[in-house]
DNA sequence: TTGTAAGCGTTATCAG
DNA sequence: CTGATAACGCTTACAA
């Protein structure tokens, strides 16, 4: 791999000259810029960032940290991100945590050693403490699900108020009797949600019913034993709320196999507008977060943070919107 | 941010000595490794692996491209790709390159200077003699969808013979005519599976009908309307083969809207075993691909490139297999 | 307009 | 067992 001295000495210049040339110095005489570029394009030749950054200590990367791929909810906000850090110069790379504190740290690490001059966090499992921590050394920010109590830049939707206009929904259909059907782990955005559900049924006077608030995990198979085990309760459900839309497809499922009609017998609502949810049938009520604005909001609070890295942590509430489809009547 | 001095400064040793502590240098005294340990995390101490790599011109760090982030498809192939590196201490990385060779370039950048050590192409779109180049240069190696021609290790599946055999399987169902959904890019899969189609159909004396072949996009939006083209046709199909679950999921809302019973009226096929061919209604006869498989050995491919450059282009096809459910009678 | 040389944070060689 | 020091490839004062 040839070098900037390469370069230098089949140019007949120093490599000063050649890194001015390299960095759109404008001291350097045409003639002389013209024979540098010359020899760069025959050798091939191409700066090593290693070099580089470690001199400049910062590079045009960004990483953005993601529990799994497997969920289509992202792409939407990776684009939105994507789209705003590119126009500025910036690559953005996609690591996989699998919901692992030490791969979490380890991509950290990437920052630290200024392998990347950002991340923007999905899903951290990191606690509070050492995330505020971090937080306040570089440029870290959270989006969409978060860890409460951290202070760092967050963009998110009012999970509470999206679960609380959900389950009104279901109530204002006439539904008495719902179901809630949500993830065992204890997600920020799990708990807001079931806040909601509960307050929202609260406020119009529905007494609560613990047997009908079920614990799955995110797969549709869980969905499939959730709705069976709601259908054997000695109430059971006219309307399930689920916080995703892969628990609600699994859920339908479930109550199809029972004989259920869905959007007729009983309601089920789902949660993110993944695309399935407009293509299953029946057709999904869901919860639809503006997912493109989401990634390019976090797009900006990262380069806020990046710039200057004192500058005041922002909480970004974007609205969120329910997309009422067949499987509410 | 401390630097190996300020550590070396503190445990009063040279800095020398600190770096043999971080490598675990056996020749290093109990007692100084003690020391130097201490002042390590008092300091909360990490080396700086630009500066590491700089030397040592390695990084850890892999990159998986993919034209998006957005297809259930890949999940299961990184995480295959995952276990295999990340016993070995590499650490994958994703870039989505949107099908822009722009941005594929701006990738191997990376790797030219040394970002990471090696990449795996999901979908290159750079032209077959560039792409070779580079795999002469650098550890480059195809996964899954790949370029004719390109002299790189690469794993896939056979294709032609995959769509051959679904095709082959809808035949014995008795179907005479039947049509294809397939992608108007050309794609290599797509041109292969288009081939292997086409070779069942000629093998089983059954005359190709060029209306019943359809140039649709990859969303399923384009499989609802293909569906309704391909049944105003003169002799409309029996049975439609896609070359990917998605179009079979549009194919199959769009026979639903015109009146036919998937798996009774018709029969549907998709191609890859995403999660949902499980879980649709009806569930959906597909081909899968063994991801998981093609992952490791796409890890693996790419170590053997990473210890030794010059190596032999390996090609390995992995088996397929025809999963039957209910849109096939 | 150009060159010299220091320095970024490591590792590795060579002496001791 | 340890320390000095050169080197990795680049940028940037400072000098010329």
């Amino acid at each position: 791999m040839a070098t900037i001295k390469d370069v230098a000495k089949r140019a007949q210049v120093s490599v000063a000259t050649v890194s001015r040339v390299l960095n759109h110095d404008q001291r350097v005489k045409p003639e002389t810029k013209e024979a540098v570029e010359k020899v760069i394009d025959e050798l091939g030749y191409s700066p090593n960032l290693l070099g580089r950054n470690l001199r400049r200590s910062s590079t045009y990367n960004i990483l953005v940290l993601l529990p799994t791929i497997s969920n289509q909810f992202y792409s939407a906000i990776i684009k939105g991100i994507r789209e705003e850090m590119t126009t500025l110069g910036y690559n953005v790379m996609i690591g996989i945590t699998d919901l692992d504190v030490n791969v979490e740290m380890k991509h950290i690490q990437l920052l630290e050693n200024k392998l990347v001059d950002g991340i923007i966090f999905f899903t951290p499992q990191i606690d509070s403490v050492t995330l505020t921590k971090f937080g306040q050394m570089y440029p870290v920010i959270q989006c969409s699900e978060y860890v409460e109590g951290a202070k760092l830049s967050l963009v998110s939707i009012d999970n509470k108020q999206a679960a609380y206009d959900a389950t009104k929904y279901l109530i204002q259909l006439g539904n008495k009797h719902i179901a809630l059907v949500t993830s065992e782990k204890s997600y920020t955005s799990s708990k807001l949600r079931e806040e909601g559900f509960r307050e929202a049924l609260r406020e119009h006077q529905i007494p609560i019913n613990e047997e009908l608030i079920y614990y799955a995990d995110y797969t549709p198979h869980s969905g499939i034993e959730a709705a069976k085990a709601l259908l054997l309760k000695r109430q059971p459900p006219t309307a399930i709320f689920t916080i995703s839309d892969s628990l609600a497809i699994g859920v339908i499922q479930g109550l199809k196999a029972c004989g259920k009609k869905v959007g007729e017998d009983i309601d089920v609502i789902g949660f993110d507008n993944t695309f399935i949810s407009k293509f299953y049938e029946p057709t999904i009520t869901t919860v639809s977060q503006p997912r493109l604005e989401m990634g390019k909001q976090a797009a900006r609070l990262l380069l806020n943070k990046i710039q200057n890295i004192g500058s005041e942590n922002e909480t970004i509430f974007l609205p969120h919107e329910l997309m009422i489809r067949e499987s509410t009547k």
